[in-house]
DNA sequence: TATTCGTATTATGTTATACATATATTATGA
DNA sequence: TCATAATATATGTATAACATAATACGAATA
């Protein structure tokens, strides 16, 4: 049973899909350019208008191309975040993912500082400044922790890297930052006070304003460190268990 | 004209998709769970199975959703990623997009750190090892950069920070890295030995083998160098240029 | 008794056709 | 000339029918 290969298993709307996709790039189509019709493909291609439909149902689906209501279709430059944002709730995704989407928030803020002090805006610092003593005035008994206050910061900060991919990145961890941070609140606020090097969002921004992006991601380094410890310390728990 | 409020624009298959996704959450369904058939959903909603299909579609290419051929559909683990990649051709994609993908990717590289050195393992480190002392030994004579060798270094250390997301993320990003690094080589080999702090990928994997994160990232953003001066060069450029 | 084969069942995959509706263009009428 | 109406067009929606693959179950065979 060697010399007999496998026939290919995929479907007919596969198949268009991927023609579609070779006729886009041998056209050397660009966002903004029409595309032939949904007959004209039938006819092309031989296959049934709903295949072909189906078919361009998942490239608007990804946001390679946008129908016009009754004019015909274009092709658009991808909205790779935010067509996701429609499944990404918390509530129907496993832990896994979860757990994969909050690191790479941490990951993103850490990396982002080169882009930050090389686009911030006397603006940027300016509203920045606004959001920290806005924040500061409210809780100023420091007895709660503001979530509201916290995606104001942050975002501000997505905002000023100038990024728009980053940016509906940030819309779409906002879900599951708000969903693990609902169930970690206690450990978390705790965790704020009881670190030593415990750095303010003032701290950051005064950073942001002075220092270097090499400064700022020691900051917030220790900004995020309840996040990081909380996500380590269960590894290092789970993996003491698994050893017994 | 104000008592009067718009009437939805919604076509029939964007409000099925909406009602869908309302059924999964209240139903609580989580990954792995079957759920009712083309021709239940049919009747319960009481549109044409082609409406619901092509809800059902749309979910399916998200990867919310996964069909069992000829036997039902599931709710699944939806990869964010994957499905990216059909559609993610250079291309196809606008200038725009382009940089903020190739940004993201320093980004990531930046941030990673501490993903790195709290999962590194001696088999991840053993293989590191393999990979710069197979890139050495092939270009000794340093003439020429080998992009082969640079995804297999980078793409190690996507593998060991062990982030699944993020993994997927790198592999969505590598076309946008190769079409990029085509454009720009000459400048950026040049950049490469006219920066007086050069850090290979020999000196990366030491500093993961003896170094902390902090050591990392900054050694990293050495690396990265050629990749972040280019772009921000390229905005001074611009911005002096708009200014005239 | 266990294995294999055939068959019924079922749900999705595919085709065909018709009609609805929104948009742009063209034709019409005062 | 201008507003209105008719028309053409392309996508949106509905319906019916058949194709096909996965599964389960029962019959035939050793």
């Amino acid at each position: 049973m060697k010399n007999i290969k496998p026939i290919d298993t995929l479907s007919l709307v596969d198949k268009v899909e991927i023609r579609l996709l070779e006729f886009f790039k041998n056209n050397n189509l660009k966002p903004g350019d029409p595309i032939p019709k949904e007959l004209e493909f039938t006819e092309s291609l031989g296959v049934s208008r709903t295949v072909i439909r189906e078919a361009l149902l998942r490239l608007r689906t990804l946001g390679l191309v946008e129908s016009k209501k009754h004019r015909g279709m274009v092709l658009t430059e991808p909205d790779i975040i935010n067509n996701f944002s429609r499944i990404l709730d918390p509530s129907l995704l496993g832990t896994g993912i979860l757990k994969n989407l909050f690191e790479l928030r941490l990951i993103l803020e850490m990396g982002m500082a080169d882009f930050l002090f090389e686009r911030k805006t006397q603006k940027d610092l300016d509203e920045l400044e606004e959001i920290v003593v806005n924040e500061e005035e409210q809780d100023s008994d420091k007895s709660h922790f503001s979530l509201d206050k916290e995606i104001a910061f942050h975002g501000k900060l997505y905002q000023i890297s100038n990024n728009k991919t980053l940016q509906g990145f940030q819309q779409l961890l906002l879900p599951v930052f708000e969903y693990v941070h609902l169930k970690n609140e206690p450990q978390d606020f705790k965790h704020r006070y009881s670190s030593g090097r415990f750095v303010t969002h003032r701290m950051l921004m005064e950073n942001i304003k002075v220092g270097t992006p090499e400064t700022f991601r020691n900051a917030m380094r220790h900004h995020l460190e309840p996040h990081f410890d909380s996500i380590f310390k269960e590894e290092q728990r789970n993996s003491s268990i698994s050893e017994v």
